[in-house]
DNA sequence: GACCAGGTCCTTG
DNA sequence: CAAGGACATGGT
């Protein structure tokens, strides 16, 4: 167990190692550079089946891919993306990094081949884009390793007594990863899991993290 | 019918 | 900087 004293970087060593033999290897995220740009916008504070609704839309439509969608009528996108809610707003958002990448850079391939502090800067510059979106598409959109801190993560760090701004979290789980970009992707799709299944109010008492703090 | 979901932006104090 | 509101559909 957790002593009282134990050090940020020990429990969130913990909380990875505990999420890690309870989950293991799993299939998360994997898709396409535009695909994971276009996810990460449409799952601005939504469920991720609504996502997948949207996905499939798009698809249908011709529209899963940034050339196609920086060349869509708006109507066409809001009509793809509603079931995400919030569906004029990330309209907007979906045109304007769609843009950003064909303007800026030309193709997606293009933009791998820049730093990822820059990318990350480049990303951050669009509207709609923050830094939970940006992260998202580093690590799973280009296999970079930046970390993604969510709601989630704040909340499972909360209850496990450790607190700091995201930019904390975030160095603290990057200390505890290695460098590498799987174990990056695997950590944040654990905590994803691991929150849907007890932060909620039934099973918030049932989750062992909780014992961590203190 | 209230409440929440893998945020982000803008406005106020 | 912190707090509060807007954005909107779909599921419990």
């Amino acid at each position: 167990m957790m002593s009282a004293s134990s050090s940020d970087r020990e429990r969130v060593q913990t909380i990875v190692d505990l999420l890690d033999d309870r989950y293991g290897k799993i299939d998360w995220w994997n898709a396409p550079p535009d695909e994971v740009m276009v996810g990460a916008i449409l799952t601005q504070q939504t469920r991720w089946e609504n996502v997948e609704c949207a996905v499939d839309r798009l698809r249908e439509a011709g529209l899963l891919s940034i050339p196609a969608i920086a060349a869509a009528s708006p109507e066409r996108l809001e009509e793809a993306v509603r079931c995400t809610g919030f569906y004029r707003v990330k309209t907007r958002r979906l045109v304007a990094l769609a843009e950003f990448v064909v303007h800026r850079f030309g193709s997606t391939g293009a933009m791998d081949l820049m730093e990822s502090d820059e990318l990350r800067q480049a990303l951050l510059s669009v509207r709609g884009v923050g830094e939970e979106t940006a992260d998202s598409i580093l690590c799973y959109g280009f296999s970079r390793n930046a970390f993604v801190i969510d709601a989630y993560t704040r909340r499972i760090c909360a209850c496990a007594g450790i607190t700091g701004t995201d930019a904390m979290l975030r160095a603290l789980f990057e200390g505890a990863l290695l460098g590498q970009n799987e174990r990056y992707r695997l950590t944040h799709a654990h905590i994803v899991e691991y929150a849907k299944e007890f932060c909620s109010r039934k099973r918030c008492e049932e989750c062992s993290i909780r014992s961590f703090n203190g």
